[in-house]
DNA sequence: AGCACTATTGGCGATGTGTCAACGAGGGCG
DNA sequence: CGCCCTCGTTGACACATCGCCAATAGTGCT
């Protein structure tokens, strides 16, 4: 007879515990959507008790917010590196770099942006405006318009990143766009805001 | 003392019945995301046994598809009319129908948009990806270029109808922008992407 | 080894959902 | 006019999931 195991109870410290629990969240709401995943599931996965899961996270909303947040953070780029040579060449290095990204973690990033690529969730809505929000300031700092809070104009650097977010979307999920075309769409918008839009911005 | 009709069963039309439940609905799911709506409240402001929601609609996420459906289905705008004059004329003519169309029923617009927290869902994503391509194949049809069922176009103006949702959203929810300022921004970004984008989309 | 601290468990109660057999309102037929 | 038969409607059962909490048992320390 094989000795199975017993599954013996283990105490791990409580950092440990939550990283572990957290991975598997990770894992699960990146591939099904979040009514497809039971608590149940994650602590199943993570050779857990349930309970254990509502200790370290509260509610299972919580917790995918956690995982929400865990997936939009990106690298902060150096945007510092960015704000160099002209115009074009800064539009060039910022969609480069944003499709690098999200084609890197292309399936999480996809599970996050869409599951609230429009949410209905108040708590789940302020998680991903708060990523455009960063998304768009990164994109008024790089091409050296950062430093005046207009309010309006940060509201059009919004809307292209929505554009940028949809385009990507379009992208991957489904295949009608090369790569190749969706860094010349969203490069020549951006350029023609820049030229066109974003003056408008200031009266 | 009141006299309280005793709430006697009452039969309706199939359809008459169906209809009043689906208003209801509607109502709720145009206020509440989608877990907060239950069909116990539907039935109960209906007037009506849970079951019977059910015996009409199948399953909660049905009925809330049939909801979003309803919401997104826009009055068919009558696009041979906008099939005239100069691109810059036609592309005006577009934006400001679709911000009219958007501003009038904006709440229920914006939480069927918002697709109400159902995360990642398949069926309610394919049921916006319907609308949307809807919107992009008029969008081109207006423009004249809807004789052309070139893939990559398509993807490209729906790429812009992500633009002009996430662009309203930023107007109506927050108050970054004013309606002029929008409109600016999506004409503006439409006739660069028909001037230098779309023409790329063909090789 | 014994102990205290606390990570971990397992079950209880509440809530929501889908299903189905049974009921009865209301029109048609004798 | 009254029976009856159809089908719209109900109410309850079974199941799943979630938040919570008292009890339990690892594990390091003395």
């Amino acid at each position: 007879m094989v000795h199975v195991e017993a599954a013996r109870r283990r105490r791990l410290e409580p950092d440990a515990r939550r990283e572990q629990i957290l991975s598997v969240a990770i894992r699960l709401f990146g591939s099904k959507p979040y009514a497809e995943v039971s608590t149940t599931d994650v602590a199943r996965i993570a050779g857990v008790a349930r309970g254990l899961v509502n200790h370290y996270f509260g509610t299972k909303k919580d917790l995918y917010l956690e995982v929400v947040r865990i997936m939009l953070t990106v690298p902060s780029v150096a945007v510092e590196q960015l704000r160099v040579g002209e115009p074009a060449e800064r539009a060039d290095a910022i969609v480069n770099w944003f499709l690098d990204v999200v084609s890197r973690h292309s399936t999480s990033w996809l599970a996050a942006i869409s599951a609230g690529g429009m949410a209905g969730d108040a708590d789940v809505d302020a998680v991903i405006s708060e990523a455009v929000d960063v998304a768009a300031d990164s994109v008024l700092s790089a091409l050296g318009l950062g430093d005046e809070p207009v309010e309006a104009l940060r509201g059009m650097a919004r809307s292209y990143v929505g554009l940028a977010i949809y385009t990507a979307r379009e992208w991957l999920q489904r295949d009608a766009l090369s790569r190749e075309q969706v860094h010349t769409l969203l490069t020549t918008t951006l350029l023609t805001m820049v030229d066109r839009v974003f003056p408008y911005a200031n009266q």
